[in-house]
DNA sequence: ATTATTGATTATCCTTGACCTTCATTATAG
DNA sequence: CTATAATGAAGGTCAAGGATAATCAATAAT
């Protein structure tokens, strides 16, 4: 049986396109059944591959009626210039150059002013911890700032 | 008997929204006869569901006519609601808490569904680095993690 | 070395029922 | 008449038990 989560995770994701609905809701419990796996590996399956990353987010309730429902959130037609996230954020990027970004990504209406609102004060948080509790060089903290923002891109914009 | 906790939140939810009041009152006893169960259950559902997290407060009297009152919260300027979620997410928050948090405050529709996937993002990036790169313990990682989903909501209640 | 699989253990949710507390009314004592 | 005690009518608490899902560490596969 090569590939259970592939084959798992290729399940999920035909059911969100399928149904017209931007979620799906599932039994962990019945779901392992159907493919002869332990519970867990379901777990396994939504933690490597249904992040918000990815454009996921998962909820789920425990106890009886219990249930896991997953919703798709990111765009599945992504805007083409978005597909070079990387490329225009690159490794290391200053305060200014990631501001001037996301001005940018409003303009264009690929953001809202309070998705850029947010993506800003995270990247000030981040910048203010590696300064002020870590001591961290300026170049450093624009690496991390780099990664971090295009995490919160990708999840927008990618599949 | 599928979900009668979820069946009663919607009864008790459906009467706040026909009714233009913004509290509506029960008889406890009466409630739980007419869903064929046991009174405390109404109380299980009332302490679940209708908290102050999800904006509603509960009063109630014992003793002959009594009553449960079950209103809803209202914010009057942007402030209010700011102190209600410095009040909620408090000085340190767990990963499963900030996620059923952002799960209430899109039902409630005071974030969208890519707000709250950036916000996932951010909290993860902040986690991770804390972590593997700073070897943080568990409750300084939730400090930070309850400043900066602080921060975040804070910007999106002033917008 | 990384990713995938498993299973034992733990945590959470829902439901029920026995027992506790509080309040209004009525009965009784002075 | 008043003050207090008894009664009945609510609602509150808590703990147990069953039903799920989550976590984590060990092991296997790639």
């Amino acid at each position: 049986m090569p590939n259970l989560t592939r084959a798992i995770e290729k399940y999920i994701h035909d059911l969100l396109e399928s149904g017209e609905a931007a979620s799906v809701s599932l039994r962990r419990k019945e779901l392992a059944e159907s493919f002869g796996c332990v519970p867990s590996q379901i777990n396994y399956v939504l933690r490597s591959r249904f992040t918000p990353e990815r454009g996921f987010l998962v909820e789920s309730q425990r106890g009886g009626h219990g249930y896991i429902r997953i919703l798709r959130i990111a765009f599945e037609d992504p805007e083409e210039k978005m597909n070079h996230i990387d490329d225009i954020v690159g490794d290391s990027i200053s305060d200014q150059e990631a501001h001037r970004l996301l001005q940018i990504l409003q303009e264009r209406d690929l953001i809202t002013a309070r998705e850029r609102l947010i993506i800003e004060v995270a990247l000030r948080h981040s910048d203010e911890m590696g300064q002020s509790d870590f001591d961290l060089s300026q170049h450093k903290r624009n690496t991390i700032q780099a990664e971090l923002l295009k995490r919160m891109l990708r999840s927008l914009m990618l599949a």
